[in-house]
Order: structure tokens, then C-alpha cells, then sequence
DNA sequence: AATGAATGAGGATTCATTCAT
DNA sequence: TATGAATGAATCCTCATTCAT
């Protein structure tokens, strides 16, 4: 209809449920969000959901399967530049911890106890679903992994055991999620801020001086 | 955390029930979780739980009282010490860092989306468990606050924003939960190392060259 | 039967549903399939079905008409034909049972707990097509009650009471529906053979000896 | 409570369950029955089915299994005797089809487009019952056989393909189940002039004059 | 003539909770 | 102290049907 939709037009309907269904979920957790107030949350009923996805646990992979594409495109850039590692990984850093920051709704949905919601569809579709998604998270923190390998390799960084580092820059980067809410009346750079904090604790970590 | 606490423990009964749903709440979460679950798990039936808990949201109140008891018990005896705030902060990280990877079942339950489900009961319960966990968890939080307050003020903690550091402390010293869990396979002193690491990037990020 | 349904037997696409459901009624029941179901059978959406029939029971009455107009037109030479009651039967039952062989679809749908699944469309329509189904089934019985009748008088049948001889010999010819399913290995004759045999085993049962 | 449930605790309930089951799988066939009508059948809800057959499928043949002890229980003292086959089977054929009229509603759930409802459960469950249940026929079924295959070995009977005839006489037997209804205002000995009947008709399409 | 989108009623299933024992 | 029976509300999902195009 409108100009949106004509640029777009496979996509608006499906995106609509995406959104409510990754802000149900945020809200209440997966478990917790019944498809009524998926729909409810749309201003439809359940059937709009059932158009587009087949089942709740297919909702879900779509929302997480969306939140993987925004974490990728997020640090993408940062990661093709050509810096040396120390500013690499603070350029990924800030804009990873940014995009928490932004897209709360659908980065809830990929960490709430992702591992045991998938319990509908069948047997093949979870495997595919789970494979997929375990693969997803893999290819996205192989990208950290690189930089801290690279770092540690010339030095800069100061990485004892290279997993136990990369889990604790990814949690430390993620932990917004667990403790940030934006607020209307907050200052405007307030995300910026933490983003740069957090960054810089996270190159402490890693024994890098600021 | 009174007498009362650390004088009965709670009676046997009682304690496999709570254990029982720590270990479900871990595997499935809280609302995966029904109460014939829990009760299978004991080898009961769900008699056995309402017996001593008068509702799920109650059961999982308990679970959460004691997990902080757990946690309060882990980190006092170096709170208590007479270290300067690094030390101090170093042996508190350390005793925390390696109870949660010793004590899951409960700490899950800790941090399974815990704003939300306390749905039962009536809504005087619902306040009255609502602030007295956020009063723990607060309690909890501020022995840290304490800690990094002190060393900031001595210039021993480079600590820009102090709650987004705590913040970051405490997640970071969490972040196990997320991807550890214990083999029987594994080296014996496989906690002790990555506690280890954890402590030493925490205080790293806090401008603590080690 | 009449001259409109001689000369124009359904256009190509009513047929086409036509077929479809009762393909599907067969595998499934009339309960159990769905009109997505006989849309994907005909590679399309609902809306075709719809086109021509406005609701789901009227869907069954048409395939039910269509086998009884079948069924009609498997017997009716031989009913018109000038042989005694002992030919004229032997005729009509080999007739209906090779029918049954050769018209499985719409003929498990005419067997199909008929009498219950006439739900939708409104009490009018419901009534017409149960007075008009049980009219034409009883039409289809009385040229059957005919034969067997004369058949009695003349003393070529040794029957006691004439409508359970009735429903014991349709239902015999009726017998394959419920075990007798095409192979495409089957020697050629299988079906005469089979119909062979129970035609003398329905004559023998009225006892005529063969 | 009462003497019944003295004499068989284990069994009243479920047996409430199967039997209303039953009764309504025969006015409405398995697909358009839902669980709400055998409840209301009952006087009950939901619940108190689900508290003894986990899924309605699994309903379903639990009325099957008992359905098929009550035929075999019908026919097998008279296929214990030592009679020779034509009056053994005219005592199996007498008890069988007396058997299908007094239990219609245990039978029609036997016959109701059996092969395809066996929908709910998981994958294994199904296949344990479709072959219990297939085999529990097939042993039916041979006791049917062995009589007519002796018969057919001493010249009793005429039978030109055995399993034609072992299909005739099953169907035969069986056909009150689309026709008969029991009526309150029949003659007592109704359902046994019926039965008389189709056991001469049976045997006289096995070449037995009487 | 046909499609895709959307709805709403109904149905299978789960589960916290109550109660008699 | 604990159990088994039963309930009813909620939840996932299906499906006949309508409608705009």
C-alpha cells in the first residue's frame, strides 16, 4: 500500500509478528509469552501468527535468527577495517555493546535459555533449527576470537586461556542486557557512554592500558 | 543469614524438594518446569511439594532465598578480612567466581528472567518476596559496591561510573553460568583456573595490572 | 441419471475437486481431511474449492452424489435386461462389485459413517441432502430388494426374511471396500476373479447352488 | 466405595472412560469426537481422561485392545470344541454376530476407518499399536480361517480361494454394524432370528444347504 | 477464476491447584 | 505426611470460512 510496504512488500507483515514476538518475549520470556499476547501486542489474533510461522518454537528461531543478522551487520565493518587488533576489537566492542543497547527486544530473545525452548516441531526442524543457531553464534564469536588471537600473537593483548577471555569479553559486552533499560528521560548520550566504559573495562581485561 | 538460617538449614524433606527444583528450574527454567517434574524428580508426587510449599511461585521464592544464603555465606568470610580493597576484592571475586560454578542449580534459578515470574500467589505475597529479593540481591551487591567504592577512593580501582562497574564486575564473575558446565572428565582444579583468569581480567578491568 | 448429468458429466474443473476430495476422503475421512488437504491435492489454494462449493459438506454431498449416480450406472443394464432373477442378480452383483473395485475414492466416501458428518450449511440444506442421499440409497437397495423378491416368489431363492437376505448380500458385494486395495502387480483378471467369487458365494448364501 | 469398586478398584474408573468413549465413537465416529463429548458423557471434564489415557489416541486403542478381548472372548469356547467344522463354525459364526449387535459401540470403534486415526503420540507409540493391533486381528482372523480351512480339506465346504471366503464371512458377520440398531420395542429374540439367519446365509455361500 | 491474508471458533493438551483419604 | 483423583483455566494449534484483490 504505502511506500514502505511497495519497497518491502514480502517482508512487512512477517516483520510485524517478528517485532511483537521479540518484544512479548523480552518482556515475559519465551516460555512465559502465550501467542495470544504476540497478537494481542499486534492488535490481530493468533492466526495472523500462524500465516507466517507454523509454530511458537518457529517464531522464536525467526526472531533469533533475525537478532544473529543485526549482531553480524553490527560489527562487520569494524571487523573488515584494517586496524591492528587493539582497535579492532574496540571499534567491534563498542558497536556490539551499542547494538545490545538498541535492539534489546530481539538480543532477549537469543539469550533466554536459549538452549530448551525448542520444544515444538518436529524432531528434524529443532535439529536443523538448533544446529543452525549453534552454528550462527559460532561464526559470530569466531569473529572475536580472531582478533583476540591476533592480539595475543603480537602481544598487545595479555590472554591466558583464549576461551575463557573471549566468554568473558562477549558476557561482559552483553551485560547490558541484564541491567540496562533505555529511559525517555535519560541523557542523550547515556549509551554512548556506557558503551565506552564497558569497552574500556573489557581492554583492561585483556590487560591493555587506557 | 540469621540464626535461624544457619542453625537448621532446613529440615531434610524440605531441602530435597528445593533441591529438586533448583535442578529443574535449571534444566528447563521456571515456567518449563511443572511441578509433577520436580515431584518425578524426587521419585514423589506433587503432594510431597505442596506439603511444604504452598505454591510454585512460593517453591521458587525458597529456591532463591537460599541461593542468596549461598551466596551471602561465599563471599562474607573475605568481606569480613582486614585486606586492603584489592586483596579483599580479589579473594570476594574468587569465593564468588567458584561458587557459581559449584552451586548452578541454585544460581540458575537466580537469574532465570527473575523479574517475571512471580505470578501466583496474591499480590501482598507477590510484594512482600519481590522486595525482599531485590533487598538481597542489593545487600548483595552493595558488599561489592563497598569494595570498589574503597579502592576507587584510594586510586587502587581506575573506576569511571561506579555501578557501571559493578555491574561488570559481577557480570563478568556470573558469566559461567552461562557457558561452564562441570564434566566428570575434567581436570581437578579446572574451577580453581578459570576462577582464576575471571578474577584476574576482573581486576584487569578495573586498571589493575597483575 | 437424468439426461443433464448423462450428456454433461461435470465440467473439467468441479471434476477436478471432485476427485480430489474423494481421493482424500478415502485416505483420510471426511473428518480428518482438511480442504487444505484436497487443495495441495490439486496443487492449489482453497479458493478453488470454494469457487464451486460453498462449503465443506457440500463438498461430501457432491462426492457422494457423483458415486450413487456411479453406482446407478454400474447396475442399471443389468437390472433392465429380460434374464430370469438368478441371471439378472448374478449380473447386477458382478456389476456393482467390480464397480466397487474400480471406484474406491467415491465409494469409501459414500460408506463413510454417512450419516453424521452432515454438519455445516444450514438445517435446510442439511435436510435436503440427508432426504435426497437416503432417497437415492434406498433406490439403489429397492432394484436389489426387486430381483431378490422375484427371485423369492419363484422359489430360485431360498430367503427368510427379504431385508436381512438384502443387507446381507449388499454388504457382501460392498466387502472389498474394507480389504481389497489395487496393486499394480496384480495379474490382470485379480478383480473378475474376486468378483466371480463372491457373486457365487452371495448366490450360494440365497441358495442357489453353483 | 461400593461393592463393585471393592471387587475391581483398579478398573472402575478407566472403564467409565473406555465406555463412554466407546458410545461416542460410534455416534460420531473417532475424528468428530472431541474429548469435551466424552467428558459431558461422563458428567465430567477433561480432566479425569487425561488422568488415565494420555492422549485421545492412545483412548482409542484402549477401546480397540478391550473391543478386540470381547470377540475373542465371544467366539473362542466354541472354537475350543470338538465338533467338525461346519457346526463349529456355525457356533463361532452364531456367537460372533450375536457378539456385534450386543456390543456396537466397542465394535464400531473396531471398524471405524481404523488404519488412519492413530495420529497423537510419538512416532513409536503408533507403530506399537498399529501392530498389536494388527496382529490382535490377524489372530482373530485365523481362528476364522483354520475352521474354514478345515472344512475346506474334508469337502464340507466350497471354497474357491480361501482368504476371499474368510473376507465373505467376516463381512457377513459383521454387516449389523451399519444396519442394526437395537430397539427397545423389538421382539426379545430379535437379535437372535437375526443371527440365525446370517449363519445360514454364511454357510450357504460356503455350499452348506440347510 | 483464483489467491493470499485474516479470522474465530473449537479441540487436544498441559498444569497449578484442591480435596478426600 | 503423602497420595491419587479431579478440576478448570490457559495454551498451542487446526481449520472452515470470509474477503479484498
Amino acid at each position: 500500500m504505502n511506500a514502505q510496504t511497495a519497497l518491502k512488500p514480502a517482508k512487512a507483515a512477517p516483520k510485524q509478528v517478528l517485532d511483537a514476538a521479540a518484544s512479548c518475549f523480552m518482556e515475559k520470556g519465551y516460555a512465559g509469552t502465550s501467542l495470544d499476547d504476540v497478537a494481542r501486542h499486534m492488535g490481530a489474533t493468533k492466526g495472523r501468527i500462524y500465516h507466517y510461522f507454523s509454530s511458537k518454537s518457529e517464531l522464536l528461531h525467526a526472531v533469533r535468527k533475525r537478532a544473529m543478522e543485526i549482531n553480524f551487520a553490527a560489527i562487520t565493518p569494524a571487523f573488515d577495517s584494517e586496524e591492528g587488533p587493539v582497535e579492532k576489537l574496540r571499534a567491534m566492542a563498542r558497536a556490539h555493546a551499542l547494538n545490545m543497547m538498541r535492539e534489546q527486544a530481539y538480543q532477549q530473545a537469543l539469550f533466554d535459555r536459549l538452549n530448551l525452548h525448542i520444544t515444538g516441531g518436529n524432531r528434524a526442524d529443532r535439529d536443523v533449527w538448533r544446529e543452525e543457531f549453534m552454528s550462527d553464534r559460532r561464526a559470530f564469536e569466531d569473529m572475536f576470537r580472531a582478533v583476540l588471537a591476533e592480539g595475543q600473537a603480537s602481544g598487545a593483548f595479555k590472554i591466558r586461556t583464549l576461551s575463557y577471555a573471549l566468554h568473558a569479553v562477549i558476557t561482559m559486552l552483553n551485560s547490558t542486557i541484564s541491567w540496562y533499560r533505555p529511559r525517555a528521560d535519560e541523557p542523550e548520550n547515556t549509551q554512548a557512554q556506557i558503551a565506552d566504559e564497558l569497552v574500556n573495562m573489557t581492554l583492561g581485561a585483556l590487560g591493555v592500558n587506557t
